[in-house]
DNA sequence: TATTGTTATACTCTATAACTATA
DNA sequence: TATAGTTATAGAGTATAACAATA
């Protein structure tokens, strides 16, 4: 690292003399930017549909046969109930699910998908798998399954209580 | 997989049933899962310093000898120009960067760090490193590198132009 | 008393466009 | 004309507490 850098005004290319900080070096830092990317590009391959990543995960979770909570889906998927709230509302506006009262618990709604929800899911699904392969493909395949299993690691942190 | 799950309430656990479906199979899931429970943790080890993981970020390359001009620090840290002026302008209000006019291009301003605010990364670097350490001890230490190495790929996505 | 889902509110973050000063 | 930084504003996302119905 010389002592002191010209100060080019931004080069076309961006700014990625920056990645020789420490903070080019960070994990965290790492994930957050791959997640940016990621998210980026799976909303963008959702839009046509009127999804993104997370309207999509209810779906399709609604679109199995597990029978999700609105609880259930918050914790799964780290919102809060008043999201999970907001993206059932919206679905439900486009008949794509429903609530189902619980039959042992009436204070809870089960998400489930329609017919017509579970054909939109198929196709969503699809162009957001596309979407994700072709970011996947610049990691080396040799590194993709462990990729996979750090990454669902770090998803399931140890439990505190 | 069941035809008809029985619907319990929620274990205490959570809902970890829900792995079964498409979602917990889904890369870019887990990336942003990984990285909500990677930001929650950071976070936390910096709130007792009033940093966030971003904060910390343009810190930290303020306090390296780089001399990032406010457009460079947001292309790479993937914010828009405002939040990188809110951030600059809460760290300029402690007294831990200032702002300097480039001498070639009047327009542009350098955030540099002072000698209190390279004394406060410091010490904020090595919480939030041991903060991260903490939750990369769940991903086995021979998956580490490549992990690393893959999420460095996706953080850094093929050029569009 | 505790929990599910909802409502309400406030706060943060994000995206956009317009403005200035420079180039 | 184009760019860096700022301002202004609206929208999306997040966090919190309070509430009704139910357990």
């Amino acid at each position: 690292m010389t002592h002191l850098q010209p100060t080019v005004p931004s080069p076309p290319g961006g700014a990625d003399r920056l990645w020789a900080s420490v903070v080019g070096g960070d994990v965290s830092f790492l994930l957050a930017r791959a997640n940016f990317f990621s998210i980026s590009k799976v909303n963008a391959a959702l839009a046509p549909f009127g999804l993104k990543a997370r309207s999509l995960s209810v779906l399709a979770i609604a679109a199995s046969e597990l029978r999700p909570s609105q609880r259930e889906l918050a914790d799964f998927l780290c919102l809060d109930a008043r999201q999970i709230m907001l993206i059932v509302d919206d679905l439900e506006c486009r008949g794509w699910v429903t609530r189902e009262p619980a039959p042992a618990d009436r204070r809870i709604n089960i998400v489930v998908a329609t017919t017509e929800g579970r054909r939109v899911h198929d196709e969503a699904r699809a162009s957001a798998t596309a979407a994700g392969n072709e970011l996947m493909s610049t990691v080396a395949a040799s590194d993709f399954d462990r990729l996979s299993r750090a990454l669902r690691a770090l998803a399931t942190p140890p439990r505190e209580p």
